[in-house]
DNA sequence: GCCATATGGTGTACCTTGTACACGAAGCAG
DNA sequence: CTGCTTCGTGTACAAGGTACACCATATGGC
């Protein structure tokens, strides 16, 4: 039989939730709930997921998704967003649910379940520390993962999946980018998602004709050559085509 | 707080599994968590869902999903396809997760989490009893949907979502029909998931020009007109197909 | 100031696919 | 034999996808 006691939550930097006076008696075994987050962020030239390395047994030191147990009274996704900020200060990004993984052995500890969740997040924005330093929070480019506690590599695999089939029937790669871009990023974000080359005038010519991508006065800055314009993303304008039936697509 | 013992497992039909020996002892809260089960059919003008009464409290005598407790040691596809045997009689059909619901009072007698499912079915391979009557297993059309138990109103409508999104771009429409059908049904299949109309001439082109249905030498039988021509899906060469990056689109 | 370098930004011709639309053929029932 | 019902088929046009090349604009080095 499994072991009882999965969940020293110690484990998840909890230390403030004391352990409480009495214990939990059930008449059948249960298992224990966690979430864990695929974190997905644009670099240059790939999508890279947020790790951190584990600083306790099971799988001690090596890297794993953030995440934890849900408690008593929490909200799935809000258990998602809550692990997400304790363990990597990130907030406010596109999180949803992705599936659950409840193998009876995917955890040593015993019989854990777990509810995944893949969030997409500006990568501008959370410049934690680089992965090759001694920091126990880094980006990963996905073709260069460390080895990966529990089953993180197929939760990871999974999200990726979702991302590739979603990416071109929602809106969700402006998630990705800071809230002005060009529409060369904008390419690349989905050159680099889907793993194919886009041609530059068909692309434009495309994305320009949903209507949903404005102009702004705005041009890039910082590089060395003729600056490009910035676009947004028109968020309210696609909601109202929603309701209208209007269906995205690249 | 919650109830502690919101399994009472008799609640599922499992009277066969002796009661444990010893009860079963956590230091922190745990949920409990089953899968239940949305499994749709295919009726002559209607998506139905598969719905059985509830025989004990809560929600005695409600109708809600076939669904149940995941064992210890069990995988949550085969809890799902587990209780789809022991409450419905439901084998072999196309069966995958849909989501997971934990809101912390979805169920009255506690935390319980559950892993949903939807299963799609060949509606004449399964003749339960006609909701109407006394019996505890019936068909419900999705227009005319009984009071239904927990949030089940709520899982039955992200299925019917899912079926909807996926029904264009998987040959997943294939497992509501049967192995031999009428590009005619085919067709009907499509107008109701879709809800709406289709041209018979475009439709029939473009089916026919993706190469994944067989003309048969069967007729339609039992029909008091032209029999139509059945044809079959090609499952094989649907999953060559895949693996050369083919992607099915209605 | 001028040149080299790098990316930005634009249009047209063709091909493929989607859409609108109507009628004779086949089979059964009476 | 007639009437009824569904089967099964093709064409013309519109829309959208694809292939493709060059000048414009900014920076940095000389």
């Amino acid at each position: 039989m499994a072991a009882e006691k999965p969940d020293k939550r110690s484990d998840k930097g909890e230390v403030w939730t004391p352990p409480p006076p009495g214990r939990h008696v059930y008449d059948y075994p249960r298992p224990s709930v966690t979430v864990d987050c695929v974190v997905l962020g644009l670099d240059a030239d790939d999508v890279k997921v947020l790790l951190i390395q584990r600083g306790v047994d099971p799988f001690k030191h090596a890297w794993a998704l953030p995440g934890g147990f849900v408690r008593d009274h929490e909200e799935l996704d809000a258990a998602a967003r809550r692990e997400l900020r304790e363990e990597t200060n990130i907030e406010d990004v596109y999180l949803e649910q992705l599936y659950t993984f409840g193998t009876p052995d995917r955890d040593p500890r015993g019989r854990v379940i777990t509810v995944a969740y893949y969030a997409l997040a500006k990568l501008s924005d959370y410049r934690v520390k680089a992965a090759t330093d001694a920091e126990n929070v880094g980006w990963y480019p996905l073709d260069r993962l460390p080895a990966l506690a529990f089953d993180h590599a197929e939760i990871i695999n999974r999200a990726i999946e979702r991302l590739r089939g979603k990416v071109r029937y929602a809106p969700i790669g402006f998630e990705l980018l800071p809230p002005r871009f060009s529409l060369t990023q904008l390419q690349r974000l989905y050159e680099i998602v889907l793993e194919r080359a886009l041609d530059k005038r068909n692309f434009r010519k495309k994305i320009l004709s949903l209507g949903l991508v404005i102009e702004t006065d705005e041009l890039e800055t910082g590089v060395r050559h003729r600056a490009a314009r910035l676009y947004r993303f028109d968020k309210k304008k696609y909601e109202r085509l929603l309701k209208q039936g209007f269906e995205f697509a690249i």
